[in-house]
DNA sequence: CTTGACCCCGTATCTATCTACGGGGTTTAT
DNA sequence: ATAAACCCCGTAGATAGATACGGGGTCAAG
């Protein structure tokens, strides 16, 4: 362990472009990491980790500058708890919410397979319906 | 029921920009909807549905392109139930996929808030870390 | 029958998030 | 010690998804 990885070696393990790390970089999402004598950047092992983290938490609908709130949450050593238990309330509530939306649909999927399972024409199938339950 | 909406209506009941509207309609997102005589759109009622539904999935990380793919599974009458089940059943992976995730993401969360309960300072609660439990 | 709010269309502009380019140093394998 | 492969930086270009602009009709109230 320990294993310091080239910015290209990075991109490879984070399944991202190359230049899409130093886009986080220089978005703060990602800590500037030392420099070699060369000038190369030497990033950490678990730098990977981030970087899924961000691709990951992108995927459900969070932007950048969401990303960067969740991480910094765990980053930054100069709130008081109880601010960060605030803030991480917030997010939890997000996470919670989209979590509640999305079993929505996946519901109104399941019936609608079932429905149509193989056969009937389908029509109207209400995959919208069941979402739009109360929240305005 | 049954009452028949303007593009400035239906933006403001759906919660978006009124040129929104006319891009989503643009994209096939939202059916073309019969004119007045004026030229003027008129749209039915429950297009404000599939605003908010387009708006709802597209918080969750769907992309336009997969949301509309999302909206042909119940519109498209030309395709067999078992084309249909299959494209379904594709998107329910996914929703199953970011169902996983942002639970995993919660209990974290959760874990942080717990932890760093009003008082101790963080530094490296794993936000992170219970992600990236196997996927590649 | 005018005035203000609303709609039309086409086109241009904006933001977020990358992705590519170009000219140059560095490292590595042969 | 040289060629391939990699990295640097700054800047430009691409893409998705809106938003804005501008010149002009339309509708409803007074």
């Amino acid at each position: 362990m320990g294993e310091s990885l080239t910015i290209g070696e990075l991109a490879k393990l984070g399944k991202v472009n190359l230049e899409t790390i130093r886009y986080y970089e220089q978005q703060g999402l990602i800590p500037k990491p030392p420099r070699l004598s060369s000038g190369y950047r030497s990033f950490p092992a678990d730098a990977v980790n981030r970087v899924r983290f961000i691709k990951q938490a992108q995927e459900l609908g969070f932007s950048l500058r969401e990303v960067k709130e969740l991480l910094d949450l765990q980053v930054n050593p100069d709130s008081t708890g109880a601010d960060v238990k605030q803030r991480a309330d917030a997010k939890l509530a997000d996470i919670e919410e989209k979590i509640k939306i999305l079993q929505a649909m996946k519901k109104s999927l399941m019936n609608l397979t079932a429905t149509c399972n193989g056969k009937s024409s389908i029509g109207d199938c209400p995959i919208i319906k069941s979402l739009n339950s109360d929240k305005g």
